[in-house]
DNA sequence: TTGAAAGCGCTAACAG
DNA sequence: CTGTTAGCGCTTTCAA
């Protein structure tokens, strides 16, 4: 068994084009990539595109990113892909840079920290453009840097407040705790508690946001941190609801947390919202098919998506030219449903 | 030390750090390709290796794979990238690929059919080693031989039967359904209803499984379809219920269709399990955080992940050898929650 | 208006 | 053991 004709992988290529046309190959790559009116003869330009589809042709997208370094394609690095906020922020992502004609490489970022990077993710993201990174990664100050070695065309999204060497873009998560915030006393709560998802940095912002507003406040707040998901929302529910008194209105760092939250309650024994008060943050589809569908803060991801991949297309377009604004936070949006309701009578 | 050179996006090539070390650049290549033994003299490796760290060199991987025609990436349509339980499944698929070696490039399948397809797609997954199908895209037997153009290098994932061209991989949905009719007959229910959502091929299975059941059974079971979702799932239960007599046990035909469903039988006042059953399939997260927690068919994601990374590796490894096995289905695993329970006493 | 030629950075065949 | 040479498929001067 000979391995004679491996030309079957490979693709016609412009050469063979060139061939049946009768032209030569820089002629083909000027009519297909002739943007603007180019000095090239009708008739030739015909007989390229027929030959191009008779050998259905399209050019190697490796060698011309070997010729004019871009692979059009971006790095994605997600703290949690299966993260359904996340998730839906990926498609949205990859769905628009597709439209751009760009592609996204998933990055796992869950895995262990330090370990791999050092031999593989250095080396991957030469294949890129640029990267994103969505949602911080543990220790990510030290071990970004590493990662983005030799590429600096990186923009943030989605994890606070960023080193300064970092485009950011994050939803407003201080004003979306104070829309909420708002939300609650109108509707006479005076005793709140904070479910914390940890070292996350807009989930930090949002705590901090927490915290800032109970010291204005009579009653200060109580605060459980419990790892980010629905079983640390759920623990951390139960052992703030074990206080006395105890607070009237639950706020979760993000809907996933409420979500376990609404479970605890519901497991408690617990009328949401006669008894008690649940909002969440994100706004993920899950939010509206819950029992209660719960309020929360809607982000603007599509935007956000928009902003990020204007940042980074302008960024490889214009190499060394940083971006003006460092930072950028976009409008929260209050969405009330059923998980919030009255204070308590008794209260 | 110095950088006296501009090097603005490439970074040291073979060639810089064969001149530091003194030696020619395909020594360098030996060098740092050396995975067995190789003929070269300890003294040249060491200085090319300290020529490389020193440059803080890694291999071009575009040029590499100009050169030997290996990307390392995978090229991943989904159905629908933020589904659950494509999500998932996501994550895990590139975790493992990263573990080999690879990285997965996302293409998105919602979008339009025939449209971009033929202008971009056919040349994006040039681009990569691989083709990935999970779960059907609609009338992709139609569509998917243009994207495959060229890269017969394809496996399919939760499609349920595929075309005999493409090497498939699902679980045994047939099994799972038998599963769950056993759990719900040995509960004493005898009149089903199943929320079908619609074209889905993996879907379609677990209709067709149902259909088989009900004509072994005294009362035919009915069948309501809707889009596969959350939305779909509750309008679904909704039509269900309205029938007299009301079937007391629901299939679902995924988690989140069932979530759905929960919501429905919320909403119209029905408690789930005393007054009526729902099951779900696939066993997504959410499915222990819903009220009530929701009985399911789990499956073996990872195992099933496992596979298809087998089969494409030793598909581009061995370029026409076909896979052997070209339809495997995986075991499916009843867990059962909460949603499920006797039927009800006036029944 | 077009062709010839020069690489992008790498690896493999073929000397030496 | 190691250097030279020759491309992978494309784009882009530079000539004609």
């Amino acid at each position: 068994m000979d391995q004679e004709n491996e030309r079957e992988t490979t693709g016609p290529t412009a050469q063979d084009v060139a061939r049946i046309a009768g032209v030569s190959s820089s002629t083909v790559s000027r009519v297909l990539n002739s943007v603007k009116s180019d000095m090239i003869s009708e008739a030739t330009r015909q007989r390229v595109f027929d030959a191009a589809r008779q050998l259905g042709y399209s050019p190697n997208p490796i060698a011309r990113a070997l010729r004019g370094g871009q692979t059009n394609l971006l790095y994605l690095i997600a703290r949690e892909i299966s993260d359904p906020f996340f998730a839906n922020f990926i498609a949205v992502i990859s769905g628009q840079a597709r439209a751009l004609g760009y592609h996204i490489v998933l990055g796992n970022a869950h895995s262990d920290p330090e370990e791999a990077l050092e031999i593989s993710h250095v080396l991957d993201t030469r294949h890129c453009d640029g990267v994103i990174v969505l949602g911080d990664l543990k220790d990510d100050e030290a071990v970004l840097p590493k990662i983005l070695a030799g590429n600096h065309t990186a923009v943030a999204l989605c994890r606070g407040q960023s080193p300064a060497w970092m485009p950011t873009i994050n939803v407003d998560n201080s004003k979306g705790i104070h829309l909420l915030w708002e939300h609650l006393t109108s509707l006479g709560h005076q005793r709140f508690g904070f479910i914390d998802g940890g070292w996350l940095g807009d989930i930090r912002e949002r705590r901090k946001a927490f915290e800032n507003l109970s010291m204005t406040w009579p009653i200060p707040g109580m605060i459980q941190e419990d790892a980010d998901g629905l079983e640390g929302g759920y623990r951390a529910f139960q052992t703030l609801i074990s206080q006395t008194p105890r607070p009237t209105a639950i706020f979760a760092a993000d809907d996933t947390m409420a979500i376990g939250a609404l479970q605890a309650a519901q497991d408690a024994g617990l009328r949401v919202p006669e008894d008690i008060s649940v909002v969440g943050f994100d706004d993920i589809e899950m939010a509206h098919f819950v029992h209660p569908r719960l309020t929360t803060i809607c982000q603007p991801v599509e935007e956000m998506s928009r902003q990020v991949l204007n940042w980074i297309l302008e960024m490889i377009a214009h190499k060394d030219h940083p971006i003006e604004n460092h930072l950028l936070s976009l409008e929260p949006k209050l969405v009330i449903r059923e998980s919030t309701g009255p204070v308590p009578l008794d209260e």
